[in-house]
DNA sequence: TATTCCGCAGAAAGCGTTTTCATCTTTAGA
DNA sequence: TCTAAAGATGAAAACGCTTTCTGCGGAATA
């Protein structure tokens, strides 16, 4: 309400440049149905009545929104960080807005279902979201756009990580420092991205001939962000300084759990990495000053990738084929697993 | 375009309940101007066809978008994200959606100033974001609904911190410690906050008859994020570290840069916080895990306030009085502080 | 020279709501 | 019993764009 300040329309334009107001559109959307002269003289009526077509309108005419959502679990863990900043850079540069939408809150679902029905954005993208077949069927049904990261589902795009492999990896990296017993922080709730990680440290662990003990493999008891917390780390880390023998290592399903796993090491009065080596997930920023040794997922540049895709299939929503990118991650190891033990 | 699945309408449900439109919207607004069983037979038909009225549609006719943006210098730091999660939740319960815009991006200003002639949102929250005159100005003429965070400014509403207060706590702590060569990272602006956080540094000395040494407030050379990153951090320390007499504390002006600095710390093979004391500002979530010492802002809360505070004022656009919420910090003290000098 | 086609521009019909105004009932007041 | 007020509803005009349809004049074709 009270919105005086008298906006300046495109009839307004239209006026002052002699036209109908259907040229000025015209102008204003690049269509080339348009004279030389005539676009010349609406650019300047534009200019002199510093006109700005209103995005509201353009987007209840045109029934397009040039928005979409993203849908994280949380704004909490630095973990999405990443992952926005590439999202950001790409929908700049195509001029769409992003909406933000934390799963955190009472009924997400049904409110994320609610935007795309009451046309408030025109696509979704899902990172961390699991999709089970109801959900997938209602957004289906809803013929609307999405791209899901880290994730995977055959009827959407999909962009996701090698999980098993970085996992592995990690753990093939600290027995090769000549750690044995290797323990695992695991995350609260059995996702995908959990399965997979936990496949590849059985996989090394078993390529490197060493038992298989399921006490190894802890969690804590703090639910919230599905477990991936500092808390939840160092729950778990308390678990698992209690076995024995001892572990000489422990690999984190994520940064944060591993930073809450190093404080419960701390507290412990044992040191990283001379008792215990350590090695997260995600390779935040943090890690890298903390020297925290890491799987590096690459998320600005899926951000990235994630977000052409969607766009992309904004502007050909009929195409059937979907695409599954495995990204395949690094390893960066730092002081916190760089100690050979002789024993 | 192709968005077939041929939308529900205000007029299948004004069809269906044998009504006029403006009826089904009266009721779809609880005007009170609607028959008991009129409204009944309304809400059938709703149910029936599950309707939900198009936002966009709504926001057209009534000039108003529900949604406000807030404006961060960027994502990549940990900073803000406590600030998100207060804003969003009160975002939620009063039905707006938040976009998000980080000024890191080419000509921000600028496009921020289009989203609110654009009408793609309705008011604007800037959070750590300088606002000189000229873009006080240019907001004040927009008569756009401003909230300021982490800044003060006179035409506005604000929430912002007693930054001076803090550092000084901070500063005072670290006295009683025992040290008397207290360094301080300071950011690679000098934005208000900055200001007040070396004010404070300045008089704690000053109290505790400390003498004044330029040489220990130092930055580094990243300009990335204004100064508060953690490669900056890293630079100031070196230097730092070079001073003779050594510093036996630092104070750094944000979290992130005293993680940076820590990490020059170890390099250099002295140990925090034995060989030096430090603190950080901001405590994020990380620096309770690390055991770092920081400032607490209540960022989360602070949130909640800002987001209220926009919200009435969207409510109320002509009121004229504007607020200054000053928030007092509360130094944390953990490990990184927490050893006797007895020097 | 008569016909067709094309480039350009205007008129008008949406897009899906809200909101004002007018109308038609009732109900209340005298 | 008549009139005024209140209550409930409908018709239609916004909101600010896009887009289709139509028409006009001039160039190209026959």
């Amino acid at each position: 309400m009270a919105r005086d300040k008298s906006k300046v329309t495109i009839y307004d334009v239209a006026d002052r440049a002699g036209v109908a107001i259907s040229t000025v559109s015209r102008v204003l959307n690049d269509s080339p149905d348009v004279s030389k002269q005539t676009r010349q003289r609406v650019l300047e009526a534009i200019d002199a009545l510093k006109f700005r077509p209103d995005r509201v309108a353009k987007t209840l005419a045109q029934q397009r929104t040039r928005s979409i959502a993203i849908a994280i679990p949380t704004f909490t863990t630095p973990f999405h960080n990443e992952l926005l900043k590439g999202l950001r850079s790409v929908l700049i540069d195509l001029d769409h807005d992003l909406l933000l939408f934390d799963l955190g809150s009472r009924s997400p679902l049904e409110r994320l279902l609610g935007m795309l029905k009451r046309g408030t954005v025109d696509g979704l993208l899902l990172a961390g979201v699991p999709v089970d077949d109801s959900l997938a069927a209602e957004l289906k049904a809803l013929r609307a756009p999405v791209v899901l990261v880290g994730n995977h589902h055959t009827q959407f795009d999909c962009f996701y990580w090698e999980n098993a492999v970085g996992a592995k990896a990690a753990i093939a990296h600290l027995v090769e420092q000549g750690h044995r017993r290797i323990g695992m922080i695991r995350s609260f709730t059995d996702s995908f991205l959990q399965k997979k990680r936990i496949e590849g440290y059985q996989e090394a662990m078993n390529e490197a001939h060493l038992p298989f003990d399921e006490l190894l493999i802890q969690s804590g008891t703090t639910e919230k962000h599905a477990g991936f917390s500092e808390e939840h780390g160092y729950e778990a880390m308390h678990r698992l300084l209690e076995l024995d023998p001892p572990v000489t290592a422990v690999f984190a399903s994520s940064d944060v759990q591993a930073i809450g796993a190093w404080k419960a090491i701390r507290e412990a009065g044992k040191s990283v990495p001379k008792d215990i080596a350590l090695v997260g997930y995600d390779d935040i920023k943090t890690s890298k000053f903390l020297g925290l040794s890491s799987v590096d997922q690459n998320m600005e540049t899926v951000g990235k990738d994630a977000a052409r895709r969607l766009l992309y299939r904004l502007e050909n929503p009929d195409i059937e084929e979907r695409i599954a990118h495995l990204v395949v991650p690094d390893l960066r190891i730092r002081e916190s697993s760089r100690y050979q033990r002789t024993a």
